[in-house]
Formats: C-alpha cells, sequence, structure tokens
RNA sequence: GGGUCGAUACCAAAGCGGUCAAAUGGGACUGGCUGUAGACCAGUUGGCUUUGCCUUCGAAGGUUCGAAUCCUUCUCGGCCCA
C-alpha cells in the first residue's frame, strides 16, 4: 500500500508512493481542502487540471468532510449520485476527515459521550448524533478512498485529564471505526478504501506516546497525527512530531493533519511525515494574502530551507504596481499576465475574482512547494 | 428681495448646555487567519512630549463657571413666495 522509494541524508525525510483503489500519489503531498465539495471559489474539475499540471506523475487528491457532507446535501444525495467523485466531478483522490475536528471547532454546538457526539447543526439547529460507526457509513456513502477514524480533540491549551480522556476515546472510537470499515469491505466486492488511525496526546509526552502505541497496535493504513497547529507554540509541535514519529510504523504514510505553513510542513517532511491538509492557501487567498516565490526554486537544494515571501495584495503598497505577482509562477492568474495593481483593484473592490485568482495561485504555490521537495528528495 | 431649513471628522450621518476629540455606517490603512460555521475577523482613522495636554463641529463676535449644542451678524447651500 505504501512504497518507500527514498530517504533523505540529513534528515527524516522519505520520497514514497501510496496506492489508493483511484491511483497511486507520490509523498510528501499536500491536500488542498474542499470542505463541501469545491475548493471555495473553484470547482473540483479545475482543481484537478491544476494539479495535473503541476505533477503529472502523482494522481491529483482533495481533502473533503464527514460532517459538511452529511448536513449538506447528505447520504441520500451522495449515493444516489454514486459518490462525491460523480457528484463534484473529481476524478482524482478523496480522503474524507470524519467530523472528529467539528467536535472541537463547533464544540458550542455538541454534546459528548462515550458513544459519541450529538451536534446541533451550525446551519439551523437540528440534532444530530455522530459516532464511529456513523462517521463510517457516512463516508462510504461519500465513497471516499481514503477515510479518517472518528478521534476526538480537547482543543488547547487543555488539562492533562482532558488530553487523557481525548487518547482513550480516540483509541475506543478508532477500534469502533475499523471494525466498521472492514465489515463494510468483507460484504463488498470493489476494492476498499484505506482507513487511517488518529494519535491525539496533546503537548503531554507521555499521552502521545500511549495514543501512538494504543494505535499502532491496530491495522490502519496509515497514521495521523492530529491535534497540533492550534495555539501551542510552534516548537511544542515540533517535539510532537519528534516524539511521534518514530513510534509509527515506517511502512505505513504519515499525516499531520491541518498544517500548515510552508515552513511547518518543510519541518514536518524533514520530521518524517508524508501528507498534509491545511486552509491556509485557500483561505488565505480569499482573505488576500498570497504566497509568492523570491528565486524560481522554493526549496532549496538540501530541503533546508525555502524561499518564498507572503504579501498582503489588499495592501496601499501594491496600488497601482505593474510589477507581476510572481514572475516565477506557472498558474493561470501569474500567466495572464495580471499586475500586482490590478489584482489589488480587484481585492480592494471585493469582487470574487479576486478570490478565484488568488486561490488559484496559492494552490499552485503549496502543490509546487510539494514537487519541488519530492524532486529533491528523489534525487538523494 | 422676503421667508424658511441647513452647514459636524475622508464621505454620509447622530449629538442639541457639562459625562464630546464627538455615536453609527461607509471608505481608507494595518494585521490575523493552520483536519474551513464564518470570500471572515480584529485594530487604527485631528495632533502631541499620550494615566494627560493642545486644536477642532461653516466664519466672526457674544451669553455662560462651562458651548458642536443658546444669541447676533456674515458666508455658503436647499426649499417656498415674489
Amino acid at each position: 500500500m505504501f512504497e518507500i522509494q527514498s530517504r533523505h541524508a540529513h534528515s527524516r525525510a522519505r520520497a514514497g508512493i501510496l496506492h489508493t483503489r483511484r491511483g497511486t500519489i507520490r509523498t510528501p503531498f499536500f491536500m488542498p481542502v474542499a470542505t463541501q465539495g469545491v475548493l471555495k471559489t473553484l470547482s473540483l474539475p479545475e482543481l484537478y487540471g491544476y494539479e495535473q499540471s503541476i505533477d503529472s506523475s502523482t494522481t491529483p487528491i482533495v481533502l473533503s468532510n464527514t460532517y459538511h457532507l452529511y448536513l449538506r446535501p447528505g447520504e441520500k444525495q451522495l449515493q444516489s449520485f454514486g459518490g462525491l467523485h460523480q457528484f463534484a466531478q473529481w476524478p482524482g483522490i478523496i480522503l474524507t476527515d470524519s467530523g472528529g475536528f467539528q467536535i472541537f471547532s463547533l464544540k458550542k454546538l455538541n454534546t459528548l459521550t462515550d458513544d459519541g457526539v450529538q451536534f446541533q447543526s451550525h446551519i439551523d439547529g437540528s440534532r444530530h448524533w455522530l459516532t464511529p460507526e456513523r462517521s463510517m457509513e457516512i463516508q462510504s456513502a461519500i465513497d471516499s478512498d481514503i477515510w479518517m477514524s472518528f478521534d476526538y480533540f480537547p482543543g488547547y491549551p487543555a488539562t492533562e485529564q482532558e488530553v487523557e480522556k481525548s487518547v482513550s476515546l480516540t483509541t475506543a472510537w478508532a477500534k469502533r471505526s475499523l471494525l466498521w470499515h472492514a465489515s463494510y469491505w468483507a460484504q463488498h466486492q470493489r476494492p476498499p478504501s484505506l482507513l487511517f488511525g488518529i494519535v491525539q496526546g496533546g503537548a503531554f509526552p507521555h499521552l502521545r506516546k500511549k495514543s501512538a502505541e494504543e494505535l499502532t497496535t491496530l491495522d490502519f493504513g496509515g497514521f495521523a497525527i492530529g491535534g497540533l497547529a492550534v495555539g501551542e507554540p510552534e516548537e511544542t509541535m515540533y517535539q510532537a512530531i519528534e516524539e511521534v514519529v518514530p513510534l509509527l510504523p515506517e511502512r505505513r504514510p504519515r499525516y499531520l493533519m491541518g498544517v500548515g505553513t510552508p515552513d511547518q510542513i518543510l519541518q514536518a517532511v524533514r520530521r518524517g511525515v508524508d501528507m498534509f491538509d491545511c486552509v491556509m492557501p485557500t483561505r488565505n487567498a480569499r482573505h488576500g494574502t498570497l504566497y509568492t516565490r523570491t528565486e524560481e526554486r522554493i526549496v532549496s537544494a538540501d530541503l533546508s530551507s525555502l524561499r518564498y515571501e507572503k504579501i498582503q495584495m489588499r495592501a496601499h503598497a501594491w496600488a497601482g504596481s505593474d510589477a507581476p505577482l510572481d514572475a516565477y509562477c506557472a498558474c493561470f492568474t501569474c500567466s495572464s499576465g495580471f499586475s500586482r495593481g490590478y489584482l489589488r483593484h480587484l481585492y480592494s473592490i471585493g469582487d470574487p475574482t479576486a478570490a478565484r485568482l488568488g486561490t488559484i495561485h496559492n494552490i499552485f504555490f503549496y502543490l509546487s512547494m510539494m514537487r519541488e521537495m519530492r524532486d529533491v528528495l528523489s534525487l538523494v
């Protein structure tokens, strides 16, 4: 399922190939976040084309979300369309988050029990139960290719007691997720989806260890590190990664959930992480922050640093500027010849086109950066 | 020419004797966004030697302990009558 192709001489970084039922992906990779089956301003077929144009040797992938798709359009519609791939016209790979993160991000709207969570919809206030089994069931309706087990993350900061509870609940729920997944695919002839477990434990080393040890006794297709980049110091996050990675099986992909900035991704790759997702490139694009290269290559040849700038497109500094957004970028936005002055104008008047052009560019930046990392790792 | 209403910070617009450097919008400027509820949120928007001081509410006078708020004249604008 996962093959390691090469290892970096000066870090734990590795290049590999993850086999899924819908194609293979080269690692390390980044998944754009299409929570509700769209990349907010960009349709999935558009994204597919962009992903392919950046690296044709790997299958495009996006992340989507169980909770959000359950509320709208709902399992029935997803099933009648034959899953999210057909519904959203996405021929690539889909990884679905389990909805566990929404226990945290929508915590004012739910009640936790050992069995699962009762959510109050953020849309109309209606009440819904989400359990490990329901999460699996919904992911089966979405028909995604990589499923995440239903986990519980208490937020940060959290007391040792709260984190302990999140670890034990996450392990219990991981077992239930795994059981459901196994029995579901035993009854179906199609190639099965992968199921990943999620390590919790917050900033407590012994709890991270406990969580990793408990989960790795289970037969997951990959392992995620959850509950990081939520307000803790960056150094704490790196320490947690360094503690957890050696406890995870070498022959399974490692996924750092929700991370992060370009630098954080590089640092995590160096610490042995293979997969990432983050709303940063897309949300920042909508809000006017764009990433640009300062040299032709973003990633340094020794995988030690990145060369880029983060710019505020709304800033007065760009008013009237005829400079290109990013002279080294091949994305639609950059190759169309728009000046920074014009792009600033679009952000300034609040036209949705600004969000679109910015999203295309930032996604290109992130995916190009990952491609460069893979290229560097493949050369060693 | 007569009458009448109005003139407040970048714009619009509250305030109608002290608690006003002046509500609220908009605009502008700065930031922030990390398994996406939120194409959003936050801060600043007269000056300074900033727990306070100075200048400001069309202009000039005046009343008052105290005026953006009351009075007089003027300037400009809207409306009505000639």
